[in-house]
DNA sequence: AACGATCCCTGTTGGC
DNA sequence: TGCCAACAGGGATCGT
């Protein structure tokens, strides 16, 4: 699944690109993949004849802007990808938005299960968007030791369930979430407000080496869920997962067998000897 | 307020 | 082999 470092890179290529671009034509096919604006027909309105001045991105959304004001919204749910095409790519099934641009090239956004979206907001929708709610940036803007520390004390869910929680810290996933905990040797059940000042400190520099090895190796794409980068290759991160969907594996640090927990309705990965309760 | 459960959706998988 | 239930999960929403 699309987690910070694919979202990510998925911005690398779109800002390539995209800015400076015009909106040629843009149609929408799918009214869930618009369902934060009142009709695809919306979107295509919003969208045809603005230049993009930046690509940027928040947590797991990416955040374009155009040159009207307005802003446009773009989340990969589970399932979704950007492709940047030649007009006479074929069209891949799940295709539910294509945008072209003024250098002819397209962009597509493909999302088998619509957990995704593409939103156009002005200003007023924007500030009561899900963006608006997200926590600072796991990546850019990772809160000191500090900081965290204030925000989980007196928490009593279990650290992994807060990770997932984007109010926090925004951009972290199932996968991610994991990593982040065996490689701060942390039992995800343990409730927040009970961490330690070594701990999260650990916490934190593991979130921060787990995101930047992932976006280093091209991110993560799963056997069953094709996450593709736009260029239609595959990432390579799977491949040093410590934890995630090594359910009955050996750990790679102890070897004994990595252990499966569900947490918040979420799959949870860990080593019962490296992450002790 | 904090927390957990539920729902959305469809391709893949595992059991019979 | 074929069928079908179970599973995967990010974010919104709702109940406790």
């Amino acid at each position: 699944m699309p987690e910070l470092p694919e979202v990510e890179i998925t911005r690398r290529h779109l800002a390539e690109a995209m800015v400076g671009r015009k909106v040629q034509a843009a149609s929408l096919h799918h009214a869930r993949t618009s369902r934060y604006n009142a009709s695809p027909d919306e979107v295509e309105v919003l969208l045809v004849g603005r230049s993009i001045q930046s690509v940027g991105r928040l947590g797991k959304f990416l955040v374009i802007e155009l040159d009207d004001g307005h802003t446009v919204v773009g989340h990969l749910g589970m399932s979704g990808r950007f492709s940047v095409t030649s007009p006479d790519a074929n069209v891949e099934p799940h295709t539910h938005f294509i945008a072209t641009l003024d250098d002819g090239k397209q962009i597509r956004f493909i999302d088998p299960r619509t957990f995704g979206f593409v939103a156009v907001f002005d200003a007023e929708a924007l500030a009561e968007s899900g963006v608006a709610r997200l926590g600072r940036d796991a990546l850019l803007d990772l809160p000191e030791t500090a900081e965290l520390l204030s925000f989980l004390q007196g928490r009593s869910a279990p650290i992994k369930a807060l990770l997932l929680d984007q109010r926090l810290v925004s951009g972290l996933g199932n996968i991610y979430a994991d990593e982040a905990l065996f490689m701060a040797a942390l039992n995800p059940l343990l409730a927040g407000g009970d961490l330690t000042s070594d701990q999260v400190d650990r916490l934190r520099d593991s979130i921060a080496r787990v995101l930047e090895e992932a976006i280093e190796n091209g991110g993560t794409t799963l056997d069953d869920l094709a996450y593709l980068l736009p260029d239609g290759k595959a990432g390579d991160n799977m491949s040093v997962l410590a934890v995630y969907g090594r359910t009955g594996e050996p750990c790679r640090r102890c070897g004994s067998g990595i252990d499966r927990v569900v947490v918040r309705g979420r799959s949870t990965h860990f080593c019962p000897e490296c992450q002790p309760q």
